[in-house]
DNA sequence: CGAATTTGACCTGCGC
DNA sequence: GCGCAGGTCAAATTCG
């Protein structure tokens, strides 16, 4: 899928596959996804490595969870082989969403300095009533920015986990204000506290990526 | 009182 | 070269 206007190909990806594990990660902290009621659990999608899959595939099966649309801008290129940690994806919590067309109209990465490798930057555009979805992450905000072709503003995050340098972008979508689309740029050096991802396999490419989360704390 | 957020200023790159 | 747009900084403010 490519994005008119934007420096960087986006592929789409509908919602994906079939098997969904799971996989805890160590220091639960806060979080409250737990709260949520049962239609409102959380979830998300994006680029994902074998290696994770295998890591979680010992794991207890869990429910499959609704998927969200997401968009990547890995142009389609082939998963890397098994890299040599474990690299967290970046997934947003979020509600369901209904099923809808994704259109990319953030032209993420068309600015030259947005340049990234490959699989580092996803662009998801979710249905949500809330701006800043909880994504088992800790964000600090450190700006705020009024674009040109939007009425909303893009607000800016930085992950606070000192050491690591992954930003995202949260907007809401100016051709339909119930959706908010979340960039995110880098890779976290860290897991996510107290968050279980779901791993699913791309039928199509044979590429993994995260189906679905869960937060395990209290 | 420390941490997080807000917000205007500043910086950088691009297009004309 | 200039103006515009997007991204970041940092002081001020707010919140827990």
């Amino acid at each position: 899928m490519t994005v008119a206007g934007a420096g960087t190909a986006y592929r789409y990806r509908a919602h994906g596959a079939d098997v969904c594990r799971a996989m805890a990660f160590p220091t639960p902290r806060g979080g409250g996804s737990s709260s949520l009621p049962e239609n409102n659990r959380p979830y998300t999608s994006g680029s994902f490595s074998p290696a994770f899959a295998a890591a979680a595939s010992g794991a207890q099966q869990q429910q499959q969870l609704d998927v969200l649309d997401y968009l990547s801008d890995d142009g389609g290129a082939a998963a890397p082989a098994v890299p040599e940690t474990f690299r967290p994806p970046l997934p947003p919590r979020m509600p369901p969403v209904e099923a809808a067309p994704v259109v990319p109209d953030v032209a993420y990465g068309a600015h030259p300095r947005d340049a990234a490798p490959a699989g580092e930057k996803i662009a998801f555009r979710t249905r949500s009533e809330e701006e800043v979805l909880d994504d088992g992450y800790k964000w600090r905000k450190y700006g705020k920015k009024s674009v040109k072709n939007s009425p909303n503003p893009r607000n800016y995050y930085r992950c606070s986990t000192e050491g690591c340098s992954v930003k995202k972008r949260v907007e809401r979508d100016k051709d339909d204000v119930n959706y908010v689309v979340t960039m995110y740029e880098g890779v976290h050096n860290h897991a996510s506290p107290g968050t279980v991802y779901y791993a699913s396999q791309d039928p199509a490419t044979g590429r993994f990526f995260v189906a679905g989360m869960h937060n395990l704390g209290p």
